[in-house]
DNA sequence: CGCCAAGTTTGACGTGGATCAAACGGCCTC
DNA sequence: GAGGCCGTTTGATCCACGTCAAACTTGGCG
């Protein structure tokens, strides 16, 4: 796209977009500000960027100097380690935040992968502390966003310490679609952008495995799926096939 | 222990625990602190508290309202289902912070139980970020802190996703061994303060294939282990093994 | 429109770690 | 110092998932 010249036009579109009016607020920002903290708030976001479909964001290594809000799209971030291997740490979707685990040593230790064109909102980390300092609900609300990630995390070691394939792909499925949920689409019926290999990566399973339980699930009823296309038919069926016992 | 009266020797006592003066200093404070920086941190810390071996700091669903800094002994965490399945999030020793995962929900998320008799530092989280409005440097430390929570945790994802039972081991004792030495302790020889069971529940794997995989770095020369007591005799072997591919 | 590459499904077979079981060792109590 | 308990070790067997392989489906591109 051709660089425009700074018009009325570009000043009324660079408005629409502020956090302030953003319809992803609710995910983004503390509740509960007034005007004032809100037009405040405002100044955080320095940019947008766009990640065109298979473009990273970040990579291990890179120094840190910002975090992302996701406007739009879906990334996954992984790490890989020297002899190969590389492991899915998480599938992020609009309104949630991306480069915390750069904040420890000021480079990014994972890589940032858009898996659809996406836009995210560029927020300076120095920025984002300066702003903190002023305003504690800023403060407080970011200390919660880093601390549901931990929450997160030690879900995710749960599921893969303690739970079988189809358990796992189960939880996956439900709590995909809880996030879609949250964000106004079909809690039953949505696409994933991501593959077989990228789910069993996450999942701790090899990709024929992902889809084996894929078609069970099929099989029982439990969802209706193809390709990248999934329908969950009951997600009672799925829960009950979480809280199974082994064995 | 019986109370005791408020004399000048208990005062002394207070003065030479404070953060100033605590050896653990560098591993739970920013660096490069002046002076007045560091007796104003020494406010944060509201009190300690002892746990006993075997006792709770805090369960599941109680209300957050501090984190703990260690300042001796040894802890687990770890989460539970419905069903009756458990998970071993960490092990953490002196130094290291506990609660963070209370911060989101503002009820602690998972357990903390002494492997040892303990004692931490109270600090409660409303002081916490008190002091980090009107410090840059605690601020910034704090949330190094809380993101290098985050990029153990996918350290671990890893593990769980991607190693095998060997691997996941010898993972485990180097990462012990390098948490001892930067705490002045043999980086070849230490005491373990978990069972079997619990080491199994953190790696993803059952005691009895932790005990077999101990067993067999001993045949190999690479430990030597009795009981609790564990001695690295070759820790260029123990990596290697780890970066070993799978098959 | 047909080709090709990338992703997915399905089948047959192998294996690492779980499960079940029994014996052993340390440690605490009496 | 004997007895009992808890944690650990070790062995035998089983099975969920990985591995290898082949066929199929979809989408992009010349």
């Amino acid at each position: 796209m051709p660089q425009r010249i700074a018009t009325k036009k570009v000043m009324l579109e660079v408005v629409k977009t502020a956090c302030s009016n953003c319809n992803l607020r609710e995910l983004c920002m503390p509740p509960g500000l007034d005007r004032r903290e809100m037009e405040k708030l405002d100044e955080l976001v320095s940019s947008r960027r766009r990640v065109a479909r298979g473009e990273h964001l970040y990579r291990a290594g890179q120094q840190f100097d910002a975090i992302y809000a996701i406007r739009s799209g879906f990334f996954k971030t992984d790490v890989l380690i020297e002899d190969g291997r590389d492991q899915v740490t998480g599938f992020q979707m609009s309104g949630e935040l991306l480069g915390l685990d750069g904040i420890s040593t000021e480079a990014h230790s994972c890589n940032a992968v858009a898996l659809e064109d996406s836009e995210v909102c560029v927020i300076p980390f120095s920025h984002l502390e300066g702003l903190s300092r002023e305003m504690h609900t800023l403060q407080h609300h970011f200390h919660k966003v880093m601390s549901r990630e931990i929450v997160r995390d030690h879900g995710v070691m749960m599921l893969l310490g303690t739970m079988r394939a189809e358990e796992r792909l189960a939880a996956f499925l439900l709590n995909l679609s809880q996030r879609f949920t949250a964000r106004g689409y079909s809690p039953a019926e949505f696409y994933l952008r991501m593959t077989r290999d990228e789910i069993g990566s996450y999942l701790g399973l090899k990709l024929e495995t992902v889809s084996r339980a894929f078609s069970r699930f099929q099989e029982e009823g439990l969802i209706a799926v193809q390709q990248k296309y999934v329908r969950i038919l009951s997600t009672e069926g799925l829960k009950k096939l979480m809280s199974h016992q082994r064995g």
